[in-house]
DNA sequence: TTCTTTTCTTAAACTAGATTAAGTTTTTTG
DNA sequence: CAAAAAACTTAATCTAGTTTAAGAAAAGAA
């Protein structure tokens, strides 16, 4: 059943069939078809998600009505909108599936009483985060140093299979830019 | 002499003065002159960094010899260069004191035995690695949907004290552009 | 297969912000 | 204190990327 998640926190923290059993008691899984929404502006976030297969965006709409996604997570990636979920106030993005997702959630009513039954989840959730983090600065690094023509051109080295599973105007606005502006830059070759 | 932290510790979890002990031992204070450096690019991050006072910045250098600052921490914070750090590989930044700043260091070599030994900092290294995902979901947000002069004036409402305290230079860098445009934002007032 | 919707492309006109360069003000240091 | 260094300003010129608008191609749906 969370076979897959348990496999992913097992890379971090033992896990023992009792363990696993506590934990499924707190978790649910959830199909999105493409294009539905796990979360939407004005909502609270409900839930953190792993992804099993598929793949999820945070996004937002700008003041010009243009949709720029901060986020993507792919299989075995978490996301949510934090601010949202950790203090239930109304989010200002909007969680979609950009494939047909399964996702597993764990909801905030559960969030903190996994870490009462399972304190070994808070290393778990530590490492998680800690990866977030180091992705986090690496990408605020590449944003300051490169241009909107490089960014694209080294995203799509480092991660030439996901730039196929995605449209292109959702890898222009998580690179910064205009989908116009991509095309541009792809007729070049 | 390392009563701050444990007081921001206490914040999210509880701490026994046997636990202080424990924890002192794998600490070190260390004083940081206006401009010097805690890591230069190249180096192994050797320590994650809690201010104590002061205020201490992450930047790199760019194809163009201009400081790119991403990072500032102040009192409270911790900082690092998470990549370098947690896997010890040479550093593409700098962190140096914005301010002669005091920090509390904890050195790569006792960081994984700070969590074997106190196990509930799992929890505290969680809460405040949430706090600082939630702060880049937002950042990026920003860096997303307003513009130069917009993001300054945000920045400037939100911490008016912390604007008073860095060179303008470094300023403009962490939002995002030179410091000849913050001029020109300022001279509109 | 056809119709509809979504995604992608092209190109001309435009602009936010960068660059360059020189000068001014402030801070630091001997 | 004077001099040097660091930080800030101003303004003209320039450019990377946006905007607008229209059409083409691809993907779904029926």
């Amino acid at each position: 059943m969370y076979s897959q998640l348990y496999n992913h926190i097992k890379k971090f923290v033992s896990l023992s069939s009792g363990e696993e059993e506590i934990l499924a008691a707190l978790l649910k899984t959830v199909s999105v078809n493409k294009k539905a929404f796990l979360l939407e502006q004005g909502q609270m976030c409900k839930a953190n998600y792993f992804v099993v297969k598929g793949c999820i965006r945070l996004y937002f709409i700008d003041i010009k009505g243009a949709e720029q996604t901060t986020q993507f997570a792919i299989e075995n990636w978490w996301l949510s909108d934090l601010t949202s979920f950790l203090f239930q106030k109304p989010s200002e993005f909007f969680i979609q599936a950009a494939e047909t997702t399964e996702v597993i959630a764990i909801a905030h009513h559960h969030y903190e009483e996994m870490f009462t039954q399972l304190p070994k989840l808070e290393r778990y959730f530590r490492l998680v985060l800690q990866k977030s983090h180091q992705a986090a600065q690496m990408r605020i690094r590449y944003l300051y140093s490169m241009t909107a023509e490089e960014r694209y051109h080294h995203f799509n080295a480092s991660f030439p299979e996901f730039v196929q599973r995605i449209p292109q105007y959702m890898l222009a606005s998580y690179l910064g830019f205009t989908p116009e502006f991509l095309s541009k830059i792809r007729a070049k070759r």
